[in-house]
DNA sequence: GGGTTTCTTGAGCGATCACTCAAGTATATA
DNA sequence: TATATACTTGAGTGATCGCTCAAGAAACCC
């Protein structure tokens, strides 16, 4: 009985995420969106009901499939070398919309008016710096960096590099490389 | 002949700028500065021409009051406690209306549309790095840190860390002051 | 093919956006 | 006091915002 939609959900979400990721939340409007996607505004709404849904589903999305990327680098090289390897890795796929980071992008938009997006983007940066401060008490549970200091406190301290990385990444004339491996270097001095 | 405005042009700039710094560009409207300028629109455009001409206006004042109070510090205690004590002091100012980098906000957000302000954003930015870059070459002229290191490259990587404090400054259940103390005391390293 | 169901279409909704301008008001000089 | 010169006022501009909905098109069942 049942009519099929004529698009991927997946590929649409995926394609308003970067659409999203690049310009904000404000940045991007209805029409941005229906070109991008290739809907006229009732399927839009048909399919996701509205803009911030949609905004939802994309940060969601963005937030799962960062952290997908990190636990693919621990399974493969280990807590140490995938820490080393994230912050390079996160400036430097050229397939992405933007350097920064959009969970903090959102909360520095959003955060002065309260808005529901802004909550939820600091909730993914919180989800992240646990699975970072995770495997920073790994690593001191292997004896691989030294148990001096609180695993939450240098996933903090890592987190917080990695978004001023990812604005100085954003910038222009900067050399943002130079920094990630500053990044990676000072983990070995733990 | 002429009749006086009510308002002080400077103390206008000033709340207008608060407002621009934690409602970002889009996220403050017309509406939004004549409440808090006590303007009607005729006189505001009288003021200032157009929203976009006050936000350059509130940004050029947000970064020459930044470049006053590191060089204010300067004078007090010197290059290097002037650069333990500026991350701290950036994320304490309970007056502040937001924690984040007034900057960075404006190149997160307008960057990708190409907006004037967000050259004019990114511009300051490399003026903050180049006066701390000046504090670090002085720093290595006297033998107060070694010159291993390039001050450019130094300012670089203190400015990143810079603002990457204060995007997690903006966060909630974040100890922001924990990593402005880490970072000041990374400088007694150099 | 007929009937049912879902998806797509696009004109158009009210609200808000940044902004304008003619008229009114207050302050200066003459 | 009369006049000139700002400054202030606020209704109203066209454009764009996110969004709705009635109508048409396409895919499934029998």
């Amino acid at each position: 009985m049942p009519r099929k939609p004529n698009h991927d959900r997946n590929e649409l979400i995926a394609r308003a995420r970067d659409l999203f990721w690049r310009q904000g939340w404000a940045g991007t409007s209805l029409k941005d969106l229906e070109a991008v996607l290739k809907m006229k505004p009732g399927s839009f709404y048909a399919a996701f009901g509205s803009k911030e849904a949609l905004f939802e589903i994309a940060l969601d999305k963005y937030a799962e499939d960062g952290a997908g990327r990190l636990a693919e680098l621990v399974e493969a090289h280990g807590a140490m070398e995938a820490l080393k390897r994230y912050p390079g890795l996160a400036i430097c796929r050229e397939e992405a919309p933007a350097k920064a980071c959009m969970l903090s992008k959102t909360l520095l938009e959003l955060q002065a008016h309260g808005h529901p997006l802004a909550k939820r983007a600091s909730a993914h940066l919180m989800g992240m710096e646990e699975q970072f401060a995770a495997l920073f008490a790994q690593m001191q549970d292997e004896g691989e960096i030294s148990a001096a200091h609180d695993p939450k406190s240098l996933a903090r301290r890592y987190q917080s590099d990695l978004l001023g990385l990812r604005v100085s990444a954003e910038r222009e004339g900067i050399d943002a490389h130079a920094i990630a491996r500053e990044i990676a270097e000072g983990l070995t001095r733990l």
